[in-house]
DNA sequence: TGTACATCAGTGAACGCGCGTTCACTGATGTAC
DNA sequence: TGTACATCAGTGAACGCGCGTTCACTGATGTAC
């Protein structure tokens, strides 16, 4: 609850609308669930009456919706800085995969929303954008021979694996989990490893001698081992 | 809505329980969420007023609770039936796998509340029930040398990455999904030569000959592959 | 065999709450003449 | 420079709904004498 907001000047008016976002946003936040987020909640943080979110969102759900994408955005913004200077693509891969379960643990509430409950509308938009990001990243370790295999085929087990950690760790809060950077880093070296000999092993193994150069190339590339000193 | 029940005779009153309790899961289930499913909806099913509900149950979440909690009993019957033939630990584990994964894809709804979402009650017990499961089918493989690790250490890694797989079918139902069962086996496939491998790997790989041995040993484990006809 | 009575299994009506949303309105601001 | 007016950015009060839950009650059943 907020004292009385001064009113906008004519032409000002929109920007009530990024005041009511970011004070969704903390409500959701601190609240948990979009349940527990109301209209008059959001209304009284920023200083004005209920009607008023009506002229810049036209129901809860259009709120709602634009809150959590907001957040979205933010992802694929670190994802790129992140991998933007690192070269090698298996490597790349990881680092998408550690960006992307850290940003899931730093906004548990939107990525719950999000990706943790079925929604009738145009849910699949986030999941999409994201899912896209990593068969870019895994079709250049298939380009580059470290992967093989339908890169989608690949990614959705990828995906899955980092979701599958990040999900249990939001939706398990009491669960007595080890340290989740350690976590993530082991979910993702366990998947990256399982990618690649799966994708390489569909049928007979390949020669031992090359098997285990490709293995040794991988395990250099693994999150939590320095290139430099392996 | 049903047509008015029959008062049960004196010591028979605790049969309305049982009523109610399947009464409850069906709509629990048409309805998808929790908060879709009312006392109201719950009486007039059964053909009682909605006080009588609170006869046997003391509160809502009493109720959702017990809803829930009787599903789970029949995954680990499932768990324990399927697993009872099979000698070979590898074998069983994903065995467990998969029967854990089909069984979430069989009861979306009950998966979703006690999985997929936090609660500061006793929601914990499920989780922790169904990952003792794994981390003893875990210890055996440990036990026979096909693992190498801590087995709940390797039980988070591997509970994730079918978590992962099945609650991203369930929450994101839109997305363009191949097969869930090949899905399914495929999560299952990697994540257990991920497992292997990386429990194989902390620091140098070993000799190139017993790797491959290993992998070999594996691959004809794996889920989809007859071992009468590799 | 008949009757008073305790008990069990419910009923009926209502309480109180908080929610999303609507609708007629108001008052300050800038603009045209 | 002064004044009428359109517009923009909100306000205040209320509607209507559905929910979980409570509370005083009722009426059939079995039992004791």
């Amino acid at each position: 609850v907020q004292t009385r907001r001064v009113r906008a000047r004519p032409g000002e008016g929109a920007r009530l609308r990024a005041d009511i976002l970011t004070a969704a946003e903390q409500l959701l936040v601190e609240g948990g669930t979009v349940e527990a987020l109301t209209m008059r909640a959001i209304a009284g943080r920023v200083g004005v009456t209920t009607p008023s979110v009506y002229l810049h969102f036209a129901d809860k759900q259009a709120l709602v919706r634009a809150v959590c994408l907001r957040v979205w955005d933010d992802l694929h913004a670190r994802m790129q800085e992140s991998v933007a200077g690192i070269t090698d693509p298996f490597r790349a891969l990881g680092q998408c995969g550690r960006v992307y379960a850290h940003f899931a643990l730093d906004h548990p509430v939107q990525y719950r929303e999000l990706m943790m409950r079925p929604g009738p509308d145009g849910r699949p938009a986030a999941a999409e954008r994201s899912f896209r990001y990593f068969v870019d990243a895994v079709a250049r370790c298939v380009s580059a021979g470290l992967l093989r295999g339908d890169p989608r085929e690949l990614t959705l087990s990828l995906w899955s694996a980092v979701h599958g950690c990040v999900s249990l760790l939001i939706a398990q809060p009491d669960f007595p989990w080890p340290d989740p950077d350690r976590l993530v880093d082991e979910t993702i070296r366990l998947a990256g490893y399982g990618a690649a000999l799966a994708s390489r092993m569909p049928g007979a193994p390949p020669p031992t001698d090359r098997l285990a150069t490709a293995l040794d190339e991988l395990t250099a590339r693994m999150p939590g081992r320095d290139p430099a000193n392996p």
